[in-house]
DNA sequence: ATAATGTGAGCGAACATTCACACACGTTTT
DNA sequence: AAAACGTGTGTGAATGTTCGCTCACATTAT
């Protein structure tokens, strides 16, 4: 079930469109638009419109898994570890911020299952990641251990979350990676011992 | 143009509805159905759904504007105050989850301007009040100044924004309130001197 | 009697989706 | 080599639904 080049064509379309003016603009007939056919031919290459979103979150799915196997080789310091995750997660979104508009709408997808655990399911995998790196390091002592990591990660993603968020409410205005910057030289130092 | 005791009907049903199933769900329709009226009758009271929302939105703003006069009003350290003001904000959204998620969808309304304003401008502000107290405890030596207070404020606004936004994807079935605290107790590990 | 409120029918737009049909190919059959 | 056929892709019209909203008319409250 590879996707075919013109699959790969709607998705890319797709993306543009969400990251121009945001998830509401992505209608069959904008789409079918964009990419100079007919809205009855996107349904040649997709089942749904659904399916298509679940192809674009599937993507961000790929490079997300490629991302922590990197991080995992990474022969570094768990300080290096967490720099160089929030740090790839930070790019990612500058160069992708469709993905952050689909990501971070969860209620758009409540009336949703299947998407909804989509987006749910890579919230919690990405906590998970940051959650595992903070109790390692509190381990071996190189963060502080007298708060929980639970709580830790929790405004770690937040404030990716939010400065994400706010990046795109406003029109991507600012340079997210130097924010993200800004944002990891507190992380750093708020976590070690 | 005080409201009206119609006009509050409809907005507490509307608050209702949105807790219950999302944004999504508050349609003129359902609107109508919960109050028992026809659907048309809805317009004698406000001139558009959009109307309503704003309406939502200013509760929520004078809540907020009523919660600070009391804090500032607060004979207390900072620390104290923070923890208040966290704590007021947990406890109100633990009692009106709609409003959560009216606040933070901000996706749903990039199409309207006057509606993205108003959240928009909420978020600031509390993002506001949050860095006012830490730079006032930071120059008073109640904080640790080592670290910006903006990025400081990104943590725990986002965090709670997280906490928040998880507690109702996962369809309200934790305690928020209990989480608040534990998360407080971290925060307040976190600035510290 | 007047104003406020409710009713029911309906409008126009947007939306995702379906369907019958057409055309361009490459492959297979005669 | 010509005819038949399958497949992938596109077209245009149409369907069914939902939505916000309007309007002429009716009922109720003051």
């Amino acid at each position: 079930m590879k996707t075919t080049k013109r699959q790969k064509d709607i998705i890319d379309a797709s993306i543009e469109l969400i990251a121009e003016k945001g998830i509401q603009e992505l209608t069959i007939k904008n789409l079918s638009k964009k990419i100079g056919i007919v809205e009855s031919a996107i349904y040649r290459h997709f089942k749904s419109k659904m399916d298509i979103l679940i192809s674009i979150l599937s993507l961000f799915r790929e490079s997300k898994e490629m991302m922590n196997k990197e991080l995992s080789a990474l022969e570094a310091d768990y300080t290096e570890k967490l720099k160089q995750m929030l740090q790839k997660r930070f790019t990612f979104f500058s160069s992708n911020p469709a993905i952050a508009a689909v990501i971070f709408s969860e209620e758009l997808f409540r009336n949703d299952r299947r998407l909804s655990d989509f987006v749910y399911k890579i919230m919690q995998y990405n906590q998970k990641v940051i959650i595992d790196i903070l109790e390692n390091g509190q381990q071996i002592g190189e963060f502080r251990d007298d708060v929980p990591a639970k709580e830790l990660a929790f405004m770690i993603t937040g404030a990716l979350r939010l400065v994400v968020t706010q990046w795109r409410i406003a029109d991507y205005s600012f340079d997210l990676q130097e924010e993200g910057r800004r944002l990891w030289k507190t992380i750093e130092i708020l976590i070690q011992k």
